[in-house]
RNA sequence: GCCCCCAUCGUCUAGAGGCCUAGGACGCCACCCUUUCAAGGUGGAGAUCAGGGGUUCGAAUCCCCUUGGGGGCACCA
């Protein structure tokens, strides 16, 4: 086992996205550990945009990926802090499209050194060799073809200028690191066939420019999915044949969609942006990304960005995969919502709101709909009344709708009847909730009816739903004669058989 | 197929040999509050700690095996 010799460099972690999708759960929750793992310890974050994969890279999944992190409050300290925009850092280029001269001198160094060799197998005949391996049961790997040849069969190849990828020359070994998580770990090289570290157009491959980059920028943490475990002995064997020093390795647990594969788009919501969309709070997405795969070891569970920078422990990170809940992300993205001010949320709310609805009244709706917000999104559903036309509303429902409880139109038209009456008795001024409310309990009273069969008719006029904010704070917000005129559209919608 | 990793309520988790008749949270159920829905409060169901062997006076915690699950084996990252 070689002994990391890292442990006293300062921290230097940092996060890798390729910008072939938008910003991915997984890859949210990895660099979220990374910048945890950094700040708590004083480190350096750095943010590298892989995107050597030129056909699936865009400008704007880069865009996507870097708004993102920065509304999740996921900052860096060296990298391009804007999509499209300059590095910040002295470890730079940050986007591997741009440090291409780099890759080609090393891998001209391992064909130089014969640690790495051109090879003229076509696709077609690896994929002969790969079936018939399948078919004897043995793992599939490079035969070595190209290693073999004759010095006259390469100079034929070369003089034909037949395309040729770089294959890296695995050396048959036993490979163990101590693994920041899982503690030590063994493998055998010698089942590793010799994997192509440049491709046939001169393009260089993941496994190759994240252990250049990674020695080039300084990284003495590489903290990353588990899924790139098995990938680790790969890189150690680059980074010894390249003279690098090896930083450490943490493999983190993944993020399982509910049947407890690796979380995919198929059967999961995969993208930040879509939850951002939806509403959800970026504290709350924080938190509950923080928590799979971490606690702090206590019974506590609300977090704060800062908090858990503070509280975060590598040595802490679970090894099992957890399920993405939507139940606990819900309730957590609800606990954020209620521990705001009315104007904080107010604002939150914005993007969700008409812009005709002006802020002072955006703020002075909040009360009404603070405990019944699940997500942002939900915002219009519950409260839009307020600012529909009187004629929007009496469409969002059927005259059944108006019945109480076991009653039919009849409970409903007198109820409405009498509620018309009541509401215009009171002074537009003195419209408030409490006394609005002491009439119409007097008011059902009268009527010998129930107060809640005298309300649903009320609420369904009203707000054009049987499920609402509370009824007389509504009709408060409203005001007396929007109130009213409400009222009589109901009553027309009665009267007419449906 | 081969290699590697993992394993506590349905889910996220507490648990580093005795504090565990296994705790909390989400979800679920009931009740309270209540004009609806929420929020809040109270209570409840829910895990023989995957199974089997060891080690130990003592094991959810340490070791081994089995089983189960997952990840990886590209001219993707």
């Amino acid at each position: 086992m070689s002994p990391s010799n890292a442990d006293d460099r300062p921290m230097r972690v940092r996060m890798a996205p390729s910008p072939t999708g938008p910003l991915h759960i997984g890859t949210a929750r990895t660099s979220l550990y990374n910048f945890l793992a950094a700040r708590h310890q004083g480190g350096t974050y750095v943010l590298r945009i892989e995107d050597t994969d030129d056909a699936r890279s865009t400008a704007d999944f880069e865009r996507d990926i870097i708004d993102n992190l920065h509304w999740l409050g996921i900052n860096w300290d060296e990298g391009p802090q804007v999509a499209g925009g300059e590095d910040v850092g002295a470890h730079g280029p940050y986007r591997q499209s741009q440090r291409m001269d780099r890759y080609a001198a090393e891998a001209g160094r391992l064909l130089a050194s014969g640690t790495a060799y051109r090879c003229w197998c076509t696709p077609e005949e690896l994929e002969a060799v790969r079936r018939k391996q399948e078919a004897a049961k043995e793992p599939p790997r490079y035969n070595g073809r190209c290693l073999r040849l004759t010095d006259a069969q390469r100079a034929a190849f070369e003089a034909e200028a037949r395309p040729s990828v770089v294959r890296f020359r695995v050396e048959p070994e036993r490979i163990r690191f101590d693994d920041l998580i899982r503690g030590e770990v063994e493998f055998d090289n010698a089942l590793l066939g010799d994997f192509v570290i440049v491709r046939n157009d001169g393009v260089p491959l993941y496994h190759f420019v994240v252990v250049v980059d990674d020695e080039a920028m300084e990284i003495t943490h590489v903290i990353r999915g588990e899924d790139h475990l098995s990938n680790t002995p790969k890189h150690i064997a680059l980074i010894r044949a390249l003279g690098y020093r090896e930083p450490r390795f943490g493999h983190i647990p993944l993020i399982l969609n509910p049947d407890r594969t690796k979380i995919s788009k198929r059967k999961s919501q995969t993208a930040i942006t879509a939850y951002r969309e939806e509403g959800y709070l970026p504290e709350a997405m924080v938190n509950f990304m923080a928590f799979l795969g971490w606690s702090p070891g206590t019974e506590e569970e609300i977090f704060t960005l800062d908090e858990l920078v503070e509280r975060f422990e590598l040595s802490k990170v679970h090894k099992g995969g957890a399920i993405f809940d939507r139940d606990r992300l819900d309730h957590l993205n609800g606990v954020y919502i209620r521990s705001l001010s009315d104007e904080q949320l107010a604002l939150r709310l914005r993007p969700w709101i008409p812009e005709a609805v002006g802020d002072a009244d955006l703020v002075r709706v909040v009360p009404l709909i603070r405990e019944r917000l699940v997500k942002l999104a939900d915002a219009p559903a519950l409260i839009g009344f307020v600012w529909e036309p009187d004629e929007v509303v009496a469409s969002w429902y059927a005259p059944e709708l108006l019945h109480p409880k076991k009653g039919g139109p009849g409970e409903a038209r007198s109820a409405l009847t009498r509620a018309a009456e009541v509401l215009g008795e009171v002074d537009d001024l003195d419209f408030s909730a409490d006394l609005v409310e002491q009439r119409c309990r007097e008011a059902a009273d009268a009527a010998g009816m129930k107060a809640g069969n005298f309300f649903t008719p009320m609420r369904v006029a009203v707000t054009g739903r049987t499920v609402s904010p509370p009824l007389f704070d509504s009709l408060e917000l409203l005001g007396r004669d929007r109130a009213l005129a409400r009222i009589r559209l109901a009553l027309e919608k009665l009267a007419v058989p449906a």
